[in-house]
DNA sequence: CTGTATCCAAAGGGATACTG
DNA sequence: CAGTATCCCTTTGGATACAG
């Protein structure tokens, strides 16, 4: 795989902006980060309030503890949540999001909304097109 | 709205409701599908016209005509988009971006100028996180 | 309690060859 | 042109064991 930043389409008509769609362009590489099986979750958790490790492990149906874990100081080091802490013997750690991680959490409001009140219709898309594929294989299988 | 948003956990007891942040929810649900390498940028290219199958392949840097194809089906399937197969030889085929689709697009507007403004803070961000283990390496290496 | 390390199975995705 | 099929390497992520 090359490093994708070429792009030169030059195409009639298009408008596109030349890098706009790069492979490695800022929305690729937000999703490379925030598309994964947890991190939205985490931080939608701990944009609610602020949460301890323990926490966040019981909130989330089915995480790992190495994945919470992974994940946890992905967003940290990305600047998006932070991580204290406390004391000794049993040790304790908090996370919360940061400013920039509530910006996100904003930009993302949008999407999530949409996904809430859409995705059944996406759903539904999908049983038409499954059905279509059905009945196209019975019309072989049996053809008129 | 919904099961995102509008929890009220106070601290300690975590109120979560159970199935909020289950791993199968809407949101979740809808980054399994535009969380891969292409959905988006594909979207985006729709978005902005119709397009071939062989001008996004040309405007799609490091694109496989493989992972095209799946991809295409996949939002053909969820109802993001339509093909059109014109004619004959040579086979000439249109994609468009449903309503649907162009629905999520807006959705998207959001989180895509977010990447586009702040990735950079994101990234100054992953390098402070990077050098502050470099220095902590180099402070067990080299002590005092 | 909060992690890290290891092992392993499954999914993602690229290269290539072939088809209508 | 617009795909599909195959091979195979890489990545993801769960289970488990161990540690501060």
């Amino acid at each position: 795989m090359q490093d994708g930043t070429s792009l030169s389409p030059g195409y009639p008509g298009d408008t596109v902006r030349g890098d706009a769609y790069a492979a490695d362009c800022p929305t690729r590489r937000l999703l490379d980060r925030v598309g994964d099986k947890w991190s939205v979750l985490i931080l939608l958790l701990l944009g609610d309030s602020p949460r301890r490790f323990s926490e966040l492990k019981r909130c989330i149906a089915g995480v790992s503890q190495k994945m919470l874990s992974q994940t946890l100081r992905s967003l940290e080091r990305d600047g998006l949540v932070t991580r204290e802490v406390d004391g000794s013997v049993p040790i304790k750690v908090v996370y919360r999001v940061t400013p920039l991680g509530r910006e996100l959490l904003g930009a993302l409001r949008q999407m999530i909304d949409w996904a809430e009140t859409r995705m059944g219709a996406v759903a539904a898309a999908q049983a038409r097109y499954d059905a279509r594929g059905e009945t196209a294989a019975e019309m072989v299988a049996l053809p008129g």
